[in-house]
DNA sequence: TTCCCTAACCCAAACGTTTGGGCCAAACGT
DNA sequence: ACGTTTGGCCCAAACGTTTGGGTTAGGGAA
């Protein structure tokens, strides 16, 4: 394209130039150390290689994905690429392929199972070598039959059965909320869930929750909700009209988490004094917001690297472990001791 | 990769399948409709598109690109994915790109001239047949050179020299947000511009500015700053620590408001009774804030779908014209009217 | 009956790479 | 002096498509 008028610059428009043949233009630059090395010699590398980087060479990914059978190419399916929470994960993933000279080609399934396989399908069609999906479903046969299929794919952010994926340890990032509202004398408390067919969110309400059950506390209340901003004001308005409303609200997600706060205001509580609410994932707006927002922290981008380097291992015929990255608390603002008055 | 075992697919397993010249399944399936008619008989036509389906045949991109010289791919470079922004005006060109068959391949730029050349090759080592800017930058010579070279592209949501481009109408987009607060009011304030090498920043500033100065009042004081949240807080802190601070602030960008929102609460200020604040581009989260923000809207997803679509009416041929889309006010509770008590 | 037409195919080349196998001449070993 | 190595290169096939141009057989017109 940078050349319309001026052809392609191929191989072959190289070798003839120089008076060589193409396949040993083709050796020299892009053979292996040792062939290259044996296809030219010293002198008659350099000029090739001078020409080529004069003339702008670049490998018809074309010409040699024909060849090789290898595109150079990975998928990778997100629900939305608008939540901020994939975006991040994916520039991740992009990130590590670039270095391993691999190119990305993203899709939204809009969390439909429908769109899913039609996007995969359309992913496979440009013959990528592997897939990366961030938005697994544990309700959806799939994956499974992907993997039947013999599809290659890692998991990234949400786990589903037994396929291999790159995930923050949800249930402990559950614990450390509860343990933190809970160390702030809360133990009426609600959960905003979000999906429950995601395991994110499963796993930081299983793990909230299940430290509250350990304590002999009363299990909080479970609200799920769409993982955004307007699924997490209604479900929080649902949980506000309650005349014996919870002293704090454990949202697994940021963006639910504004929008409780949203609702909070609306019933006309102050967030972080008469009521505290905590959400999941620590995007760079909790910190910055109005009343910062105590958050879960995980690495969403080095997810996503540890995704991308995950599936490179899995292509090239090793075995993989699924990895679960530790969250860790970050308190803000949003979140205080519990006063009496607020009851 | 479907079928690691089964072999691939091809127009040759098909053919040898039936009996017939690999030809003549190519016509049958992929020619024009005409060609497609007198290749084969309505018989011969329909065992072969009944074969092809059971098999999953998916024509190989490699083997028709190389043949046709068509990629049938994109390129989008935006600043970063991560900014909700560029997310969702590259899901918007995303979804026209799939309309019309093609495939898109995004990278980001970080508003780096050194890696948006970087990542510009890349693309173009893919082969993409236009590309897409969403990162343009008033300053950098790179368009410019580009286009020199035959590039074919267009950009989106920022303008550069006389480009084609589809944004939104930043000049009117300033003004309006200038007429809402002056008929609020507000005659002291100030502009949190973005960065400067952006047209968008630029161009609502300037539209603001100059509706101040149209009225004959004292000019809107401006600071530069980056489009996220830290930047606005910080440019924000910049404003409010003067002793006459302005009574409403206009931040181009919702995230840049978001951190100025912060900003006024740490002076103890209450948004939208003691100062008013006001973004731009109407995210999604604008509405939904606690103290929900005022903002202008803009078309982001459907500037996408129209800048794929001027792409390939430049690819194939036609010239073009650059599209300014109209921005709507959404007027919300963080501006109000002014009260002198909050002088 | 002869000629032409058309429907329904087949043939072959080309796109740009990669790669296993030549081939030749010069250098080396004995 | 003669065989062997080896450095330095060339040959050719193959990957899957597309597409301009055959070729054949049967049917219709004259």
């Amino acid at each position: 394209m940078a050349e319309s008028k001026a052809r392609q610059v191929t191989l072959r428009s190289i070798a003839d130039q120089l008076g060589l043949h193409v396949s040993t233009v083709s050796r020299v630059l892009n053979g292996r150390a040792d062939d290259g090395a044996r296809a030219a010699s010293g002198d008659t590398a350099t000029r090739i290689r001078r020409l080529a980087q004069e003339l702008g060479y670049q490998p018809d990914p074309h010409g040699s994905g024909l060849r090789t059978g290898r595109s150079k190419l990975v998928g990778v399916l997100v629900p939305r690429l608008s939540d901020l929470v994939l975006a991040m994960i994916y520039e991740g993933i992009d990130e590590a392929a670039g270095e391993l000279g691999l190119t990305t080609i993203t899709a939204n399934s809009r969390d439909d199972d429908k769109t899913r396989r039609v996007r995969t399908k359309m992913l496979l069609a440009r013959r990528v070598e592997g897939l990366i999906f961030g938005d697994a479903s544990l309700d959806s046969g799939f994956l499974d039959e992907l993997a039947a299929d013999g599809g290659k794919f890692v998991l990234v952010n949400r786990r589903a059965g037994e396929h291999p994926s790159v995930t923050a340890d949800d249930l402990l990032g559950g614990r450390l909320a509860a343990e933190h509202l809970l160390g702030l004398g809360h133990t009426d408390v609600a959960v905003i869930a979000g999906e429950p067919y995601a395991s994110t969110g499963a796993d930081r309400t299983a793990g909230f929750v299940g430290l509250y059950r350990d304590r002999g506390l009363p299990a909080p209340r479970v609200v799920h909700s769409p993982f955004d901003t307007a699924g997490g004001r209604l479900a929080a308005e649902r949980l506000l009209a309650d005349p014996n409303r919870p002293t704090a609200i454990f949202a697994v997600n940021d963006f639910a988490a504004i929008g409780a706060m949203g609702a909070a205001r609306d019933h006309g509580l102050t967030v972080g004094t008469d009521i505290s609410i905590m959400g999941y994932n620590d995007t760079p707006l909790a910190a910055e917001l109005p009343v910062p927002l105590t958050s879960v922290s995980v690495p969403m981008r080095d997810m996503g690297r540890r995704a991308l380097q995950m599936l490179t291992r899995l292509l090239f015929g090793g075995e993989v472990r699924s990895e679960r990255l530790p969250p860790v608390l970050a308190a803000r603002a949003s979140t205080a001791r519990i006063r009496p008055a607020a009851l």
